[in-house]
DNA sequence: ATCGTTAATCGGCAATTAACGATAAAGGAG
DNA sequence: CTCCTTTATCGTTAATTGCCGATTAACGAT
């Protein structure tokens, strides 16, 4: 698995769905790191903490904000989590703000 | 008045500054607020309270927050301050964001 | 069975947020 | 000038965030 797309079909997004996805992406290091995600497609936590200057807990820390929100998801693969973007939610939301 | 745009031409937005206004966003009033502002074009601050069930200084928070951001901003006329999104950030944000 | 790697979680701390009521400031109406 | 309306700000409180180091858990390899 490489890829990560959630089953949603065409449901509309609630306010508070929106708002959490928002909040999420609220901080700097989130938003490069979603940029980093869909660029190259999936990566494993590790990866994350070799290019920011923070801790292996803090970014682990913010990809579980990231996951709760759902724009994110990630795949335990023995020791190893992969992390990529749920592409269906991303779609949902760019849809979402190009419709705002 | 009626409307407000700021005066950036075709800057790119940081990363911190996109940051900023997704978590103004960060919260369904917010969000809600936000689209109010869009499909009216504009209000005044007891408007907005009016539709909300929070106090007049929670909304003003939230206002000010949204300002901060620079995605909405405020004209003072009167007693009155008129509230409208910033088409021009706007416009950046949504680009940004359909980039992604 | 033990070791090394990887990631998640815990506990702690300082800073920020979200809400409120109360107060202040600014302007229009009488 | 005095009142009323409108909004901003202050002070408070509880909750959340952002960061860290330390620990735990899960797994693969030896």
């Amino acid at each position: 698995m490489t890829t990560c797309n959630s089953n949603i079909a065409k449901t509309e997004m609630s306010t508070e769905q929106i708002a959490k996805i928002f909040k999420a992406l609220g901080h700097p290091t989130r938003v490069k790191i979603v940029e980093h995600l869909i660029t190259i497609n999936t990566c494993v936590c590790g990866e994350i903490v070799d290019i920011f200057p923070f801790s292996q807990s803090t970014i682990s820390q913010h990809l579980k904000l990231l996951k709760e929100s759902g724009i994110v998801c990630g795949e335990v693969e023995g020791p190893k989590t992969y992390f990529c973007v749920d592409k269906t939610i991303l779609k949902q939301f760019k849809d979402y703000i190009s419709n705002m």
